[in-house]
RNA sequence: GUCCCCAUCGUCUAGCCUGGCCUAGGACGCCGGCCUUUCAAGCCGGCAACACGGGUUCAAAUCCCGUUGGGGACGCCA
């Protein structure tokens, strides 16, 4: 088993590339096959190095590795510009046996025509004017120039018959060969085009299975009679449905990120998107959660649904804050380090993973343990207008002003804490609930955090002291911020 | 416009190929309860779907046809 993943680097990666991406190489590491990363960039005028750094980027850090080619010299990715020799050769063997013709139709010609065909409701199909035009003349084609005009290649397209795709997830697909149009091979300055590449190449490396989104379905017909007129043998193919966004129209940047790197930003776990992405088209009976060896065990192509599927962020978030649950943290550290350092600030692993264990059961993603972390630091004194309100009232003063004094004088450890509650309790009459919670908001500037004493001891003695003086001295003062809006 | 694909809870899906076990299962979200030092998490419960119309059959979510709706393609883009 052989397959790759064919981007075309003009932009990033998104979550539609990544979904078909995945499923390519899960399929070769299921059946032990091998899984080749080719970049798609004849396109000379919308190919970017950054595009390519970004896929490469993105692939790597969702984990999906591919395999190095026996052909290609090194272990990085085939790029088709470095094999355009190739593509002339075989667009030579077809024009020498007589199955290609020149075009000279110009760009803007074609344009105007498809424009007008659209406006008449007619099909928008080239019509094959120089199809019949005498030119085989034998001198080479690979001149842009000859007899002074330029030309494209158009490959003869049978006109009669239907052309079958056996589709692995979409079934029997019948077109009509008329309504194929003869496609160019090669663009005037001579460079291949896509549907011709796609046929070479894959020939060319032995692919057994296209897996791809099914946007190219009705390219198919169009590539199984580049195959046949080479007579090279068909592979399977395998068509994936689209990901919609929420209105259900195709997913695009509209409707939010699709990098899969801006998933990265948002604080995602690889695994976690992955994980979701999975099941975006694939499905192992009730399962939701898999582990990678779970998903390569199991992975088929039997079980891809053929309709198209929403892209749903609640789901992702859910399952991220599933892995995040039993995640090992040290895995997590870089990630956010870099997030805490995109902020100014540096903190140590240690700390990092303190807070993290603290915060795992509740944050969704990372940028939350980055959020928990930094509202730790020494300093920061930000409390959240609502929860200020609602607890931080001259009433809470007093217990405040207890709190203080006991925390000040009793060690600093859990037991005395939990002795400072009680105390307190029996002196006011009143529920655990009711004190912890102005104090929580005093010391996190959030009705939500981990327990109290989790709190005090990721604050520090010192640090808890000043949060709750400030609290009291704002209180004192008559008009703290939050009370002031 | 032409061609192609698709159609089960709001969303992801199981079931469909090989009709009966489906008074349609799971998950996210939502609602409620329990637990509890808050909020989450966790646990328990609830709401919620076979697009429509015709066939075929003793029997259809499952097979066939049509309609409607959605998506895609129709490039010297990939």
């Amino acid at each position: 088993m052989r397959v790759r993943f064919a981007p075309s680097p003009t932009g990033y990666l998104h979550v539609g590339g990544a979904r078909t991406a995945l499923f390519n190489w899960l399929f070769a590491r299921h059946h032990g096959g091998t899984f080749f990363l080719r970049i798609e960039d004849t396109d000379r005028t919308r190919s970017t190095e950054e595009a390519i750094e970004a896929i490469l980027d993105g692939m790597t850090w969702l984990g999906l590795s591919w395999d190095r080619w026996e052909k290609a010299p090194g272990a990085a990715p085939i790029r088709q510009t470095d094999r355009l020799a190739l593509y002339q050769s075989r667009a030579r063997q077809l024009f020498d046996a007589g199955m290609t013709y020149r075009c000279y139709c110009s760009a803007e010609e074609l344009d105007a025509r498809r424009q007008e065909a659209l406006k008449r409701g007619e099909v928008p199909k080239y019509d094959g004017r120089c199809r019949s035009l005498a030119h085989d003349d034998g001198r080479q084609h690979s001149s842009v120039t000859l007899d002074g005009r330029p030309f494209a290649l158009r490959f003869k397209t049978p006109q009669e018959g239907e052309t079958v795709v056996d589709d692995l997830v979409k079934g029997r697909i019948v077109f009509e060969n008329r309504q194929l149009d003869d496609l160019i091979i090669l663009r005037s300055d001579q460079t291949p085009t896509y549907n011709f590449c796609v046929v070479v190449d894959d020939v060319d490396m032995a692919i057994t299975h296209v897996i791809r989104g099914d946007d190219h379905l009705n390219n198919t017909p169009r590539q199984i009679q580049l195959y046949r007129a080479f007579k090279f043998p068909l592979p399977r193919f395998a068509h994936l449905s689209m990901i919609l966004g929420a209105d259900k129209a195709r997913l695009s940047k509209r409707h939010g990120a699709t990098a899969v790197q801006a998933y990265r930003e948002m604080g995602y776990l690889p695994d976690a998107l992955v994980n979701y992405l999975v099941r975006l088209g694939w499905s192992h009976g009730d399962q939701e959660v898999f582990t990678r060896e779970e998903l390569v065990a199991q992975f088929s192509l039997d079980h891809i649904t053929s309709s198209p599927a929403v892209f749903n962020t609640e789901k992702l978030l859910w399952l991220n804050a599933t892995y995040l649950k039993t995640v090992d943290p040290k895995v997590t550290l870089p990630a956010i380090r870099d997030l805490l350092a995109r902020r100014g600030l540096l903190v140590s692993d240690a700390r990092i993973e303190d807070v993290f264990l603290a915060h795992r059961e509740r944050a969704r993603t990372l940028v939350e343990i980055a959020d928990a972390v930094t509202m730790y630091e020494p300093g920061h004194r930000r409390i959240d207008a609502e929860a200020g309100q609602k607890f931080l009232t001259p009433d809470a003063l007093p217990f405040l002003k207890r709190f203080c004094d006991l925390l000040r004088a009793a060690p600093f450890e859990k037991p005395s804490q939990e002795q400072i509650f009680a105390t307190m309790m029996a002196e006011t009459g009143q529920k655990m609930a009711k004190l912890a919670q102005p104090l929580r908001v005093a010391l996190t500037g959030k009705s939500v955090s981990p327990g109290i004493y989790d709190v005090l001891r990721l604050l520090g003695k010192d640090e808890a002291l000043a949060r709750v003086a400030s609290v009291i001295r704002a209180l004192e003062e008559g008009k703290p911020d939050w009370l002031t809006p």
